[in-house]
DNA sequence: CATGAATGAGATTTCATTCAT
DNA sequence: CATGAATGAAATCTCATTCAT
């Protein structure tokens, strides 16, 4: 009688992710210090109150934010790399990869920990581990393989994964900002994963005839 | 309203790039929201007013710190490529871009942008035209003589050049963050630009017999 | 980023009348430039940020208590004058305007309004149209009712207001202010306003004998 | 030879009256708090530290300006008053009242006076005698002589005076201020004059028959 | 659990005043 | 005499954090 349309009140288990998402954009949009408390609770739709449920601090707040998406990312990483050649299973290595350096989320953390990491070492710590040295040793493996097999150019197999990722990153970082960075803004995300692809194998392909 | 002022002691010309100069390092450690002006003001040796005796506002010292920075590092791009080949030209450019990135003034101001210019279209502009722009087709250009005289694989120059950009940003930042990217910590500042080198020309440079 | 607040304690609706109230006594005692935030705060029981959770800036403060005062007085105009004869019924609104004039509320504001509504011309134009306007016609009224059924000499009616305005005005404020103008320091509060009546019906009443 | 259109350099003796000159501007648009010494500096065309080298404060600069007028106000006050009858007298005298009231040095003046004098007992205790006082007492005498003449109906000549005073004080500041007081925006600074000096004697004019 | 009014440390900014030149 | 760069106390305003309800 009295159960009129009485719309949601509470998703208790739901919370502290609607409050994450809500802190990653505005983290996201003014940086750690320029952020307002207040500002992420309103987005998430809570009180400035209910926050401080959940998370100590602001900066434990931000700490969270960012585990929670390199936990996420590092997850990405389980994807098999399938083929039958090096080459093969690095290119199918590659759309994932590039899905992720492309994903909000990831590029907005990207930017706090390219900016903000200085104070929180702990966390500096977990990201370049994580992040930074896993991806690095998976590809470099794949390309130590394509070396033994005869398909790669003899190389320093981390050296190379290096150059990999470094244009991945950048050409990502490109495409997720043209304002700031209106480099490539004639081609089409497709046409620059396919650039940055036949640029890396140009430069290790074991050309017919090279000796090794 | 009243003072027992103890003052001054010289005034030289050089006051504003004292002050710059410590607010690129406070803007650098903290960031923009997170830097204080007091801490500026005596990192610079002067008291909180004299910082706003020639800036307005934080943003405006803010907005100096940067341009100063672009302006200078465009002023290097005037660095003539010389060499007989397009690949030595291109070689002799390296060292003086290298340099930029590797300066420490460039790569915080290279932070900030990445993290603060978003509420500085005016500046965002500047930047993206100045240095992003001016750089790329300079490069690019190099690279199109290359191409026309058979030194390297037809490609398009513009590409291309963001080729050797992405390996070269990338490359310097992770030199100049080795607490955050461990990647390269092994191998020498001198190594890593030879790694890329030699990358980016295998990448590129026409190989006997192949057809262009 | 740390704080050991020791909070509120309850919570009134009366919040902002207590906080103008205070900033009624401040404004009047400093002026607008001259009395803290701090002060204000102090005097109304609560912590400088409190003020800013009710009024936006000093101004908005500001004006909120010009207005206030603003309205109340014109509220208080409501007052029938009543009366056989027109001199009767403008004798029926003289105490109420005294008072008005008279109250600490009043005297404050007419002061701040002198002194500082330079920089507020919407609040000027609220003044002066509600408060200037709206008492000045309704004297008139009274004073065209007298000269048409014969108590009073032929004048035009809103320039005899005038003259009732200025003497309770000026007297008013002289009352006020002993210390600045110590003219009235023998009389009475009563004597004064009967002075001030006297006067002005000797001026305005047609004489026995006199042609209109 | 070098002698070629080299301008104005210094005038020291007119120095402090520039200075006064300029501060009264400035306190009447802005207040005693509100007023700044660079802006009164620059009004008066001389550097900042050179104000110092005439008032050694802002208050006392303050005082000085306040001061200057007021002595001045008081030495037009012994514009004889002529004529046969008490009323010529006094009308006599209006005009230079009015003209005092209406200068525009005055109309500050009694603006800050009313505003700030508050701290100033000392000047409050000046401007209290010097000019509440004598004009009063002046104009006071030549009532009496009205009285005793058989003029004017019998009546406490101070009283009578202040009548006078508040009727001439209040529509001179409404005339300065026809944006805050529009009153009497449609009558003429001499049809002004006018009507208060016929209200004020039909007030006090002994009636043919009238007893006294 | 959730709220949001209240707090107050601390940040930015202003400006009267001083004094080396 | 005159200047104006420099000072720093003090004011306005912000916002992370708390806790009574």
């Amino acid at each position: 009688m009295s159960q009129v349309a009485e719309p949601q009140r509470r998703r208790p288990a739901e919370r502290p992710d609607e409050i994450l998402d809500a802190a990653l954009e505005e983290f996201g949009a003014r940086g750690l210090a320029g952020a307002r408390m207040s500002d992420i609770a309103r987005r998430a739709n809570v009180s400035k109150g209910t926050v401080y449920l959940y998370f100590d601090t602001k900066d434990d707040l931000f700490r969270s934010v960012v585990q929670r998406t390199i936990a996420d990312a590092v997850a990405t990483l389980n994807e098999a790399a399938v083929g039958a050649t090096a080459e093969e299973r690095i290119r199918g290595l590659l759309p994932s990869f590039w899905q992720l350096l492309r994903s909000k989320r990831f590029e907005i953390v990207y930017r706090l920990v390219y900016a903000e990491l200085h104070n929180f070492p702990d966390l500096m710590r977990f990201y370049s581990t994580e992040i930074a040295g896993q991806v690095s040793s998976f590809i470099a493996d794949l390309i130590r393989a394509g070396i033994e097999n005869g398909e790669f150019r003899t190389a320093d197999p981390d050296v190379t994964a290096r150059m990999l990722m470094a244009l991945c990153i950048k050409h990502a970082t490109w495409m997720a900002r043209p304002d700031l960075f209106p480099h490539a803004s004639d081609r089409t995300e497709e046409q620059v994963r396919g650039d940055v692809a036949e640029f890396f194998f140009n430069a290790i392909r074991l050309q017919a005839g090279e000796p090794n």
